[in-house]
RNA sequence: CGCGGGGUGGAGCAGUUCGGUAGCUCGCCGGGCUCAUAACCCGGAGGUCACAGGUUCAAAUCCUGUCCCCGCAA
């Protein structure tokens, strides 16, 4: 088909890399961060796409920074096209020009939305009931290019950043695939943003302290917003006790934000306290322990009749 | 050697400071009560207290070393 280049870093770009490569075009490189240490022993691991692109014995180029020396890598591939897809870099615009017919970016949300590094987990924080993915040409703005394709994804309530990114990934590989090639063949015309611009700047750690005092509804979101990463933590005597997804219990007005109550029963549910109704928590971790399910940790609280998150 | 928490029957915890032979809330198995039950009553099984060595009349508990899990920081 055509050669290109792919630029990503992490699991979720690792499924539209593949279905390129499935659809035949020639991969000439693929560009990726470094490889970064991971875990508590800090391993040096190379990311998901630099490993994908090594099982296929794809040419690698690592870069955090497009430098002068990478700049002059890309520039002599000689490329058609170069696809983005969470690559986590900018890219300088005399780099975007050293390609023939541009550079293209899947996007998971519905540009003009969510413009940004962390659009799916602002989605779910925001409480939207559907997002998407969005193909567009790069430009020096952030996310601002003219956009070939889009598709809309709808958000389930058990749904976190997690889960919805994977579904996002293999749709958006999808309309990846075929906007690549259509753009390639001249049938997709490239057609401007429109509508106003929200943005999705990039998680902290300290995004996912989650504020009891909120509404059930924006706790939930808020929760699953940051689930997997940074991951959703309250504190409970000083400590941190991570949070896994919650569920919203309409029926139970009673609690105040943070107040917990476990209902006994085959299976208990453990209830705490938001500024709507209450949530029942799913799983936590306390620091030092592993995930476990939220009943099991309410069992072996000495008094939980008296506990408050915050 | 970045800081810190933890490894006790199937689960979650207490007990470790002041050594003396294992406890709590559940689960599980059997029986009972009940129209019924996730409620209640009776009985029961199940633990080398992470591993190794040491001190001691005696170690989950004190000393030394090792392995594993996790939180923070990067």
């Amino acid at each position: 088909m055509s050669r290109l280049i792919y630029a990503g870093t992490p699991e979720t770009a690792v499924a539209p890399l593949r279905r390129l490569i499935a659809d035949g075009h020639e991969i000439a490189a693929v560009l990726t961060r470094p490889d970064a240490p991971l875990g508590r022993k800090r391993v040096m691991t190379p990311s998901p796409v630099a490993q994908e692109a090594q099982a296929h014995g794809l040419p690698l180029i690592k870069a955090t920074r497009i430098d002068d020396e990478t700049h002059a890598a890309i520039a002599a591939l000689d490329a058609d096209l170069a696809v983005v897809v969470a690559y986590g870099g900018l890219i300088p615009r005399r780099t975007l020009d050293a390609v023939r017919q541009g550079w293209v970016n899947l996007h998971f949300s519905l540009l003009p939305l969510l413009r940004g590094a962390a659009p799916v987990q602002h989605a779910l924080i925001q409480c939207h009931d559907i997002t998407g993915a969005s193909v567009f040409l790069l430009e020096e703005g952030l996310d601002t290019g003219p956009v070939l394709g889009m598709m809309t994804e709808a958000v389930r309530p058990e749904d976190t950043t997690g889960s919805l990114l994977e579904r996002l990934s293999d749709a958006g590989s999808e309309l990846l695939s075929q906007a690549v090639v259509g753009y390639l063949a001249g049938r997709v015309t490239p057609v401007a943003q429109s509508g106003e611009a929200t943005f999705a700047p990039k998680l902290t750690r300290e995004d996912g302290h989650i504020d009891f005092t909120q509404a059930a509804k924006a706790v939930h979101g808020r929760i699953a917003g940051v689930t997997p990463e940074p991951g959703a933590f309250t504190q409970l005597d000083g400590a941190v006790l991570k949070l896994g997804a919650v569920t919203q219990v309409p029926q139970v007005r009673d609690l105040a934000p943070g107040e917990l109550r476990v209902e006994p029963g085959k299976r208990p549910r453990v209830l705490v306290g938001t500024g709507s109704h209450a949530v029942a928590l799913g799983q936590v971790q306390p620091a030092g322990k592993k995930m476990m399910a939220a009943a099991d940790w309410a069992r072996g609280l000495h008094d939980n009749t008296k506990v408050r998150l915050g």
